[in-house]
Parts: C-alpha cells; sequence; structure tokens
DNA sequence: CTGAAAGCGCTTACAG
DNA sequence: CTGAAAGCGCTTACAG
C-alpha cells in the first residue's frame, strides 16, 4: 500500500534529463540551463520526491543533516535555541538531529565513528564546556563544531554576556527604594554541561550593586533549582527577612515566575509592593507581564547554524565569536523606576 | 593527520577472503566457516574497523540504528528508560538516535522521508498518545514500531500500572494513625505529550483510602509541577491544615524528596512526624531513605528493545501488550507501619 | 562455505 | 550546459 519511494532515477526519466542532471539541480550547481532545471524541478515536485541523505553521503556529497548535541535538560532556553536553528537550517534544507547528552560517556560516543551524530554534516554544540572534558580543548571529529552558549578559543562560538545581564539587572533594580533580594539558580556540579551562566549573572549583579553603593546582606540571597516553586519558596522567604517593598532579581524567568503566583497568592501587587525582575525573556514573561533581562535566543541559534553552514561551504577562517548582549525590557512587575538611582 | 575509515574493502584484504564474506561474517550469516569468521574478525580488530550505517542501509539492509522518540522533559524517569532500551541494543551492536520531541509538528517530520528518524530501522516511542494524534492510531512510518509507558491496539506496547501503584500507596498510608495527604503532579495539558499516569495515580490513591474507609479531605491535596520544592511547598501548606503526625503520598520521588529536605529545615523526623512515601523508585530515593511505590523503569525499557528487535528480525505477530507493576519499597521515611489498617 | 558480480541511490569528474 | 560512466561502502542472490 504504500508505494516505493521515487528515486533519482524516475525523476530523471520524468524531466527527459540524464540523472546527473538532476543531481545538479539537487545541489544547486551552476551549470544547468534555467528551462532544464525547471523541468527538473517540476518532475521532483510531481513524484514528491526526495533525495536519500544516506546515499547522498555514500556518494560522498553532503547528507543535509546537522547534528544538535545538548544537555538533557529541557527548559524553555534549549527549546527557542533549536527553533532558532531550525529556522536557518531548515531554509537551507537541511535536517537536524538532536542529540541530548545525557552523560559524558554518551557525548563521546555520539562522535565515534559508529554513530549517528558522526555521520552527519556538522555539530552544533549547546552549553559544554570543551575544556573541561576533551585534551586540547578540540574533540574527536572531522566535522565543522560550533558552540553555542559556550566558548572556546579553537571553535566559532556564539554566546550571551550573562555578567553584563547581571550588572543591568543591578542598576536597574538600585534605582527602586526597598531591600534588594536575588534567587540564584542552582547549578549541579555532576552534570556533563558545567553551566555557569548563573554564576555569572550574579556576579555581575553584585558588582552592580557595589558600584551603586547598595549594600547586599549575604541573607538576601536565596538560592533554589530552576523551577517557579523556587521563586514561590524564596519570596516567602524574602518576607522573613524585610516587610514590603521588596526588589527581586531572580536569575532565570521561570523562577521570577513562582515569585510573581505566590505574590498573588499573598495579595501583594507585583511592580509595587513586590517588584520582581527575570532573565531570559521567555515568550512567557511577556504573558505575565514580567519585566526581565531579555537574550535573543532564537537570534544566538540563529547566528550559530550561519557560522555553522559557513563552515560547512567550506570556509577555512579562524574561530570566530560571536557575543551577544542582553536587553532590559520594563513591564508591569517592576512598573516604572526612578530616574536616578535611590539614596537611603 | 586523522586517517580514513578502513572499509570493509581492506578488511577482506588483510583477511585473505573475499568483502562478501566479511559482509557475512558482519550480518552473522551461518554459512561461514567457523576458522574464516575467526580470521575476519581478527582483521576487523586490528583495523579497528566499523561498518558505515549508511552504507549498509543504502545496499538495502539495515542501517542497525534505531529512534528514541520521547518527550522533551529531561526527567530521571527517560533517563533510566533509555538506559534500559541501550543496554539491550548495544549489545546486539544496534546504535540508538535519541530524538526529543518538542512539538507536535517535529514529531510528523521526523516520520518523514527526509528524515534521519525515518532511515532508521525501527522506532520506539515514549509516552505518547497515539490515538489523539494519529487517525487509525497509526503512525505513518513502514518501521516497526513499540510504545513504551504507554498503550495502543495497534502496536507493541510496554507499561506500568500507574493504578496499581497508587492504590498500593493508598492501602500502606491508611495502616498508620494520623492525617492523610497527597501531592499531585500538574499534566500540562498543551504539551504534544498527554502524560496520565499522575492522574491514574491519583486515582488508585483515593480508590484505596475509600476502600479503607479513611476520609480524604479535598484540602488535602496539593497540586505542583515536578520538582522538589513543589514538595517543599506542600508540606508548609499540610502543616498549616494538621499537626503531626502527617503522612504524605507524593506522586513521584522527585515531589517526595522536596517534603523531606523541607521537613528537615522544619526540625520534623521523617518516618515519625513526617512520614513520606515517593513514586517511581529512582536512584536517588534510596540514598535520602525515602520509602516509595517504585517501577522498574529501566527493566521496562530492555522490554521494549526486545520487542522492537523481535518486530526487527521479522516477527508479524499481533500487537503486545507488557504490563509491568509497581513495588512498594519500605524505607526510613515510613519507617515500619502497623500491621493493620489504622482505625480511629 | 566462498568469490565475483550486480545493485542500492546518489555525486562527481570526464568527455563532449 | 549535459550525458554516460565510475565510484562511494555496503548486501545479497548467483554460481560454484
Amino acid at each position: 500500500m504504500k508505494r516505493k519511494k521515487p528515486t533519482i532515477h524516475e525523476v530523471a526519466a520524468r524531466a527527459g534529463v540524464g540523472l546527473g542532471t538532476v543531481s545538479r539541480v539537487l545541489n544547486n550547481h551552476p551549470a544547468v540551463r534555467p528551462e532544464t532545471r525547471v523541468r527538473v524541478l517540476r518532475a521532483i515536485e510531481e513524484l514528491g520526491y526526495t533525495p536519500n541523505p544516506h546515499a547522498r553521503r555514500i556518494a560522498g556529497g553532503r547528507s543535509y543533516t546537522v547534528s544538535v548535541l545538548l544537555p538533557f535538560v529541557a527548559t524553555e532556553f534549549y527549546r527557542r535555541l533549536i527553533e532558532g536553528v531550525e529556522g536557518v537550517l531548515l531554509e537551507k534544507r537541511y535536517d537536524l538531529a538532536l542529540f541530548p547528552i545525557l552523560s559524558q560517556a554518551r557525548l563521546k560516543r555520539y562522535l565515534e565513528s559508529t554513530t549517528l551524530a558522526y555521520l552527519t554534516d556538522g555539530l552544533i554544540l549547546a552549553s559544554y564546556d570543551l575544556t573541561e572534558h576533551f585534551e586540547g580543548g578540540r574533540l574527536p571529529t572531522d566535522r565543522p563544531v560550533v558552540l553555542v552558549d559556550a566558548k572556546s578559543p579553537r571553535y566559532d562560538s556564539v554566546y550571551l554576556d550573562n555578567h553584563l545581564g547581571g550588572r543591568l539587572a543591578g542598576e536597574y533594580l538600585a534605582r527602586f527604594p526597598g531591600a534588594i533580594f536575588a534567587i540564584k539558580v542552582e547549578e549541579e556540579p555532576d552534570k556533563a554541561f558545567r553551566h555557569t551562566v548563573f554564576s555569572e549573572r550574579m556576579a555581575g549583579f553584585l558588582e552592580a550593586l557595589a558600584a551603586q553603593g547598595r549594600p547586599f546582606p549575604k541573607e538576601h540571597l536565596f538560592v533554589t533549582r530552576l523551577s517557579p516553586e523556587g521563586g514561590r519558596l524564596a519570596l516567602r522567604y524574602f518576607l522573613e527577612k524585610a516587610s514590603p517593598p521588596l526588589n527581586v532579581f531572580a536569575g532565570a524567568d521561570q523562577v521570577a515566575l513562582g515569585v510573581l503566583e505566590e505574590a498573588e497568592r499573598l495579595g501583594l501587587t507585583p511592580g509595587k509592593e513586590v517588584r520582581v525582575l527575570g532573565f531570559d525573556g521567555h515568550p512567557f514573561a511577556e504573558e505575565v507581564g514580567l519585566s526581565t533581562i531579555a537574550q535573543p535566543v532564537e537570534a544566538m541559534g540563529a547566528r550559530a547554524a550561519q557560522l555553522l553552514l559557513e563552515r560547512m561551504e567550506g570556509y577555512k577562517g579562524p574561530p570566530r565569536e560571536v557575543r551577544f548582549e542582553p536587553l532590559l525590557i520594563e513591564r508591569a512587575s517592576t512598573a516604572t523606576p526612578p530616574s536616578a538611582p535611590y539614596v537611603p
């Protein structure tokens, strides 16, 4: 019942050309007469033909698929990142295969020659600190590699300046009266991925506070795992330390969401009694009126894909480093701040 | 610097046989003399040869890789499930490729003929309710398919009896004096995967309680997302409703962990003032002394892999349904219960 | 039991 | 610009 997939031969026959010509239009080879190209394209369309990636790979060409290796943590961040990567890849008719890395061992296996990931045309590696795990910070693959949400001296990399984001947050919250609190997301040290973004954000935040002469007692920091419930717990904890108005920097939107939820539950008005500033700029932040330090995750993913595309086309230059800057977005959860820093 | 991968030709030359013979030992064809087989195996070993899956697939054989499609939620459950699947697949020299399903659209793309997942020898689909999304509950692929953590009339499936697990939990907790509480994990309805396991657990739990004549007021239920912090919030909430001893059924180990954390923080002794029963039997539960309704996740994964292997070898029988039963494991978090149900 | 040949679906020089 | 041929790394009948 399932018709066999058409091959390049059928396309050639239907278009009345040799199969070399079909291959040429498939690979965008310039040496094809426009009319011929159209004929072939039509035949492809009519037959619903799609080239077999295995055959392409075997014949020495590309398989037109890219591997994206990412940590086994399913957050909005990675969803957006993938969306960005996918956008530019699909446009270039590349397929992408996601490889969640559950463990160090698994990453190594992915890179082995037996493996599907290995047979792909290029790799995008997210949030992974290479220098930690591979000698010379060099991956055991001969495919082009691009890092995203990470840096490396050996590969193209695309990342956000998280420290700057933290600073922006600090400078902003310092303009409000009331005690300042912060929630830091815990980084799990035993995981294959070393994620330091949360520490960087907090470091920038504290630095900015200090620069404004705004004190930040140790007890004003709450550490939790990445979850809204963590934000809820944090707010309860903060309310034991000081009375409203409170200014809370949550290291991630997801946690900030919990702060908002709990504020509402306690009858505290966001932007007034409890000011909350998130980090990430995820779509849901807009829905709930959350002020946030936004990172252009999709754009970062797209940029990474472009860099990889260039490498796959043969670009040989030295490693490139693309730094993205976060942006403060004001919404109801902080309302409008005074224009100058608050002086107690 | 990177030596080219050896091919079947080099193996044949080194072993002094034809390449057809090499292929035969690769595919475990019986018609090979033992001595020849050994010679070939040695050559393979010495050369570090690994067959190219693309070439195998193209030549009409198998690619020896299996796709595992799973929701984009990175929990311990899926980690264990993959471990189980991987164990039996690797033994049979199969590679597995994980495909996290971020959206409905993506699942459909995975199944398309352009896609890597499609070119694989078989599919394992986790936690996905087919009937919801595909007409006739039939996937658009001609590869063998096995479901795990889900049921279907059309495909082999492997699942846990979550309702029974809930019942076990109810019967067990009903043996203790003190108020009974429960935490239910929220199921996100908008996700591609419809997860009803938490509802099933809770249904079984309430049923058992009713059967024991043990009342369960509505306010004794706390709903949260899957996170330890959810458990911490829940315990605080419960303590407003009743004084110790409390008996808490947490719908998932991860949530139960938070209950334990918060109990400790509040100076309440687990197994005495606060009794906690989890669900899942994850490895960390043992470390923290958490009583739990354990599910043999690795075994479920392994079984699914076996069923798929049989299908890939050509088994044509009707869909098989494998039901696993959960097991109560007692640890310090509940201590030893009275042998008979508690009668107020 | 084993070798040589044909073929899988493609790409890429090679000649026109 | 285009066709026919060789070749990619394998598997699978086909003959011995």
